[in-house]
DNA sequence: TCTGGGGTCCTAGGACCC
DNA sequence: TCTGGGGTCCTAGGACCC
């Protein structure tokens, strides 16, 4: 018997759920996000395959997306049905008691310990279809990181392996960019270092990595490019570092007696779920984006952990008197950072 | 491309203390 | 007086992911 495991990620989760909602949806560029209407400020949460391949996805700014698709269906962000959709989702891969760490909505890691698992892989997306009516990909791996990039190559509604013995056949030549984790900014950097590939990754002194991206980070990066990954999948239920609010105002807030109130408002209510939730918080953090985009925050430490609404508020409003008052805002933000 | 909202983790500088 | 080294906390920002 072999330790295997399998990442399992929705197909286009929100728009297949609006679909199964929906049928008359099937074979529409459906477009997911901020409130459905697509000449407000917000982007796409999820684009239907339809929608990506006339060039919407994830990410793509609500009026972007109308000007590239006019005849696209765009609904709203139904966060409550998601997430009770989702609930289906993974009761039915834990079925019978396997060990799944959800990820998000719509992924999840499982450990599974069998000598051939893509028939495992069958039986979950068979098990995902019948409780919900949605399709999904799973990837199979010896750790996270290859089941997770494994994932990418069996979409949509497919199974791939990818293993120490695999990894640097169909992973070595690609673009750093393609690892989990590394972004724009940093897949940037290395190329500036002159490595461009998984593989040159991978073959990078650590020394030389850490000089550039930290003592952590560095080493981190060519573990990453080697396909390797210390944690395990864990059902440990999730315990969250921060819970926080932020919104983009349709129209800018000049007005910095409206900050006030909004923040104040942004951070009654975080009190009010993190009391819900239990938890008590150590820090609050406030995050002020002016116009045109530029965001800058400010925090205050509480001198003990509150969940109190009062508390919280003050700590907030003394956070915001750091900022340079009077340009205009697009965006305010109140996040709190948890007790361990 | 006129750029959401929910998060996590890491880095780095300065304060402060021994 | 021109001067160290380590540890920890606070703070701001960067990068990434879904």
């Amino acid at each position: 018997m072999t330790r295997w495991v399998l990442h399992v990620d929705l197909d286009q989760f929100l728009a297949a759920v609006e679909m199964l909602r929906h049928p008359e949806l099937h074979g529409r560029p459906v477009v997911v996000g901020g409130d459905g209407d697509p000449t407000k400020r917000g982007v796409v949460s999820t684009a239907s395959y339809e929608a990506r391949a006339l060039g919407v996805r994830s990410g793509t700014p609500l009026r972007t997306a109308a000007r590239r698709i006019p005849d696209a269906v765009f609904l709203p962000v139904d966060r409550e049905h998601y997430e009770a959709v989702s609930a289906s989702v993974m009761a039915a891969l834990r079925g019978d008691g396997t060990v799944v760490e959800v990820l998000g909505w719509d992924e999840a890691f499982l450990a599974v310990d069998t000598d051939d698992p893509e028939p495992v892989a069958r039986q979950l997306q068979d098990g995902v279809r019948e409780a919900t009516g949605l399709e999904c990909t799973v990837g199979i791996g010896r750790n996270r990181l290859q089941a997770k990039l494994a994932t990418g190559f069996g979409k949509p509604a497919g199974v791939f392996r990818i293993t120490g013995a695999t990894w640097y056949d169909v992973l070595g030549d690609l673009p750093t960019h393609a690892l989990w984790g590394i972004g724009a900014k940093t897949a940037r950097k290395l190329v500036d270092l002159g490595i461009t590939t998984v593989r040159q990754l991978a073959e990078t002194d650590e020394a030389e990595l850490a000089a550039r991206f930290g003592p952590a980070t560095g080493p981190w990066l060519r573990r990453l490019a080697q396909g390797r990954d210390g944690a395990t999948v864990v059902a440990t239920p999730y315990r969250p570092r921060s819970r926080g609010r932020e919104i983009t105002y349709q129209r800018d807030l000049a007005d910095w007696t409206d900050v006030r109130r909004e923040v104040d408002a942004l951070a009654r209510r975080v009190a009010g779920e993190i009391s819900d939730g239990g938890l008590a918080a150590v820090r609050v953090v406030v995050k002020v984006r002016y116009v045109p985009f530029t965001t800058v925050t400010h925090s205050r430490t509480l001198g003990t952990p509150s969940v109190d609404a009062d508390a919280i508020a003050v700590a907030a409003l003394e956070a915001l008197d750091r900022f340079p008052s009077g340009r205009p805002v697009r965006l305010l933000g109140v996040r709190t950072e948890l007790e361990k």
